[in-house]
DNA sequence: TATGAATGAGAGTTCATTCAT
DNA sequence: AATGAATGAACTCTCATTCAT
């Protein structure tokens, strides 16, 4: 019995193991330019084992875009986990979102590259399945969080929990595009597009919050631009 | 003399019938799924004479979207121009975008494609600088007006103008984006992305304004929301 | 002893397992477009035990044919028995190629496929011998048959049996191949391949018979034609 | 005017040379184990030019049979000139088809394996078309030539010339491709399978004539033998 | 005996690009 | 300026077969 547990391991590890290598090679290259010739060679694997754990090419870019969307769950779990208020965790969200377009920019920008509807076509019916789950698992923090904040009156209750947080969100990602795409253009217009998000971010929480909870959130901003 | 001005004339007419001909083939297909031949056969030209007016496929993808570049400045320039009122005017570039958005979601969804750092790699340099210009020129019928307001009173003085138009353009893609690839998503969900687009921009708009600009603003969007 | 019989017993079933799997893919897709991979799902076996059993996917694929060799040579068998006289079991002969043209006719497109000498040279010697020992069994019959005829008087001593055979043989498999690959054509041109087969054979037949043969067979032939 | 002639003249040599590669490959290999870069190579071209001019390798193949049909209509058309009796002509017939046979062996065999439905299916309209049409003025040669018998008298009128093409296409066919096939095993029964077709082809083609044709044939005949 | 993961050679096909005319 | 034949590298994906377990 043990010996099918371990072969389970192994092919679960097989997996990684052509996850890393296509990861590497995807995110040089982009997946147009991505050969699976490449990621064999890389994974120091034939051809046909990659296609024997994964269907398509396509699968496997996306298979890594999900590894990215692990990296950046855990992250926004983390920062929502219940030891702060309930508006800074929301706060801590968009920072979460941050971090990972920071420290992992190029999981940023295949998740970017993949909202293109002319690459879902190609993926296969499992493999988007598993993506839109763990999507979704991303978006139920925020909304849960939201949901709290609105129970506890510190956010309007006329605000839909899902549409605040896609605003938040909406926010966040476009602005992050701009820094990732023209960081150039912005900063020869001497435009710090960084400190535009986070502000923009605030501006739009605090626009949504009741009295009660921009008297309890205006300590936090405060501690936070002393510190800044 | 004249000759010369014809042959100009003739050339830059070509120009044009083969972007035409690229439009409809990369509209439908994709970039990465069209193809030269089907494009000059729509062009009703040899291959070889495409590459004569263009240095490559994704030369020819930028041509394009340069024409809905085009249309994206018309509409706004349209809705800038100065018969109304400043805020008002901004509120326009809004609206104008989102037409643009509904009615060219073609083009819309092309310059989504593009703003791809991959596929910048793969474009010649002048058409790239071509292409920056031209989004240039947009941004600036922003940041001229969003200065005027400013200059008028309306807007808090505190907020570069290039700033604001950042925010008001990012909350309105990003949210354009989802509801062109995530509509589904969202329906289940019953959240109406459209009417969250249009008071998120509101939203945003009134935060960065002075009392007298709320003041002014205030009659408008009363009379906008009995209309509607 | 009783061990290795029963295990001797379980192999032979397995091997007739896997022919069976074989025989449905190999119908349904023809030599070249049939993969191992399906053969053995539909085995469920894994494709190693296949190996264990054939040597190729060729050795496979005679193994099948001689099944249906196996049916066509009960047919003959049958058709040949003694109950009747000598020439209307030659003429059975025919009937029974027909019936198993028309009842097993998957079985004669993969001898008709099989006939090719590029197939043959991928098939073992071992496979190869055991095939055309088959084939043989099945022409013996007719030889012998025939050899009866002429030892009875009723086929003209001067034809050599073995020719009498090809010739019955070669016009009943040639048109037979044009009604199963080629009955469109012919039915536009109103021509019965059905009917010229079955006066070919019987003209054939008649052709070699002595006066007396044909005395005998006459009143058979009318019977028949009456029933029709 | 005349460039465009000798470019149309020049692609149809290189339709051309693609062919005569082509049939070293296949009557080497066969279809399924011939490569196109084995054939490009051959041809000295580029794998991608052979696409330019055939859409497959299976069109490919047709092509080359299609080749193969043209000899066999030449050699067909040549026997049946009408310089010779008719019934003389209809035995040339036979002839030519076992020369072809003999000359061309390769071709035969390429035509045999052509003949598999399995194999239709990959191939285009156009070239099956082509190919079907091919056929057809070979089977019409016969056809024609059977009717004027019949109108001369020296052939049944009882017999359909369709029918009677048939008949004796078949006989020689089945025959000839056990000759190819299965010699080893024909020579160790020592049956000469080549005049046996040859008696079969007269055999069936005396019992539909007419007593007048008899007795214009009879002569022929025996001349034939006596020269054998 | 049976497995099934791994192989790896190679298949057919495509297409952006070039260049002689 | 325009052609379009030719290129050739590169593509994804397949599958019969092997072999360690």
């Amino acid at each position: 019995m043990g010996i099918i547990e371990r072969k389970e391991r192994e092919k679960e590890q097989r997996r990684e193991e052509i996850i890393s290598a296509a990861e590497k090679v995807f995110m040089e290259k982009g997946l147009p330019a991505a050969t699976m010739d490449e990621i064999a060679e890389l994974a120091e694997l034939s051809k046909g084992t990659l296609y024997l754990y994964y269907k398509s090419k396509e699968d496997l870019y996306v298979a890594v875009t999900m590894r990215g969307g692990e990296i950046l769950y855990k992250l926004m779990a983390e920062a929502t986990s219940p030891q702060k208020p309930v508006l800074e965790r929301i706060k801590g969200l968009g920072d979460a979102y941050f971090e990972f377009f920071q420290k992992h920019r190029q999981y940023f920008r295949m998740y970017r590259y993949m909202d293109n509807p002319q690459v879902h076509k190609q993926v296969s019916e499992e493999m988007l399945g598993a993506c839109k789950a763990k999507d979704q698992r991303i978006w139920n923090l925020g909304v849960n969080l939201m949901q709290q904040a609105i129970d506890e009156g510190l956010i309007q209750s006329r605000v839909a929990p899902v549409e605040a947080i896609v605003m938040l969100w909406a926010i966040s990602d476009a602005m992050m595009r701009q820094i990732d795409g023209n960081s150039d253009y912005w900063k020869q217009l001497n435009v710090d597009l960084e400190s535009t998000l986070k502000r923009s971010y605030e501006f739009i929480l605090e626009g949504m919050m009741t009295k009660k909870g921009k008297h309890k959130f205006q300590p936090l901003k405060t501690a936070e631009e002393i510190a800044s």
